[in-house]
DNA sequence: TCTATTAGCACTAAATTAGTGCTATTTGAT
DNA sequence: ATCAAATAGCACTAATTTAGTGCTAATAGA
């Protein structure tokens, strides 16, 4: 339904956390238990950031987490693609193909056509754009002119009340 | 990992190909004939969307769907809020209510403070806002402009060869 | 040496999604 | 009238994906 992952999620809780207190060294566990996430899943998401380069890892009792790059450097389509792996960009779907008149996407010679006829594949661009031009520090500022729009803490409030 | 699901993916795929045959009747078996998609749950779509007010249906043989409103006011978030459901908007999680230091929902007291201070929250706002905007008739056309980025066919062509 | 950390995988259980089965209703054509 | 082809609605199963944990190894401070 359109969502994160529950990794991705805390990979990007933990790194906001990280860029709030930049040049700390914290552990999966002090992240796990101060927002109250299962320690060994966080665990797993930094393990992934630290593989793709964007965490620098200290082993050991004290040991933990560091940024390895500023925040303002690092994106969530970066962050996201570490996690989650694929740059989510899914096949060649059917109305690209169809209306082309192509059979399979052997047939596909880009450069001349198709420009992606596909509302697919135009709306994961789209999303991949944005995960791409924001940043962590982007996101770990709060934004005020998020209030008023939509209302979802008050929708979210009252749903629960 | 951040996809929409097979309905809403018919879903748009037909939309678009109504809006190519604006005005005409066309039924779920012709689209789903077309572009080779399996019947039923292309059907699944068309009624979710027609349900919404979105699409007009006609019964009988020679029955079908047509497009209920302009292409160019039917946003992509209408259409997928439609048959997925929801708008997408999750319950507030940990990292904003730790760090405001709420126990719970019903702690929050909106007007004032939080501004989202979640990283998913704020994700998932830029990528329903995206959608909302996102019409149809922006959907359906061709643009050319997505060619020369990321590479997105060329990475596809080549797994696939 | 002990303990707390990260690293790496494999595995199970839960949740979600895809697709179909079945029945009813509508309506044009014969 | 009857038939055939379409939508309407919903329940159900199988497949896929995801969440979370188990287990073992390596590292390093006390
Ligand atoms: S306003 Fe912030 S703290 Fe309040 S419910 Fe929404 S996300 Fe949670
Ligand atoms: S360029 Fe278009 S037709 Fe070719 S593989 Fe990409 S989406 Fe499919």
């Amino acid at each position: 339904m359109l969502k994160l992952t529950k990794r991705a999620e805390y990979g990007l809780t933990a790194l906001v956390h990280l860029t709030d207190h930049a040049g700390d060294v914290v552990s999966a566990r002090e992240i796990s238990e101060h927002y109250r996430l299962p320690h060994r899943l966080v665990g797993e998401a930094l393990k992934d950031l630290c593989r793709a380069g964007h965490l620098q890892s200290l082993r050991g009792p004290a040991g933990g987490y560091r940024l390895a790059r500023s925040a303002s450097s690092l994106t969530v389509g970066e962050v996201i693609a570490a996690i989650e792996g694929a740059p989510a960009l899914p096949e060649c779907d059917a109305m690209a193909l169809v209306d082309l008149g192509f059979d399979s996407l052997a047939d596909c010679d880009v450069e001349s056509r198709c420009p992606i006829r596909s509302p697919l594949h135009r709306i994961q661009e789209d999303i991949w754009r944005q995960f791409e031009r924001t940043t962590l520090e982007e996101l770990a500022a709060p934004d005020f002119s998020l209030i008023p729009n939509r209302n979802v803490a008050k929708t979210t409030l009252s749903a629960s009340a």
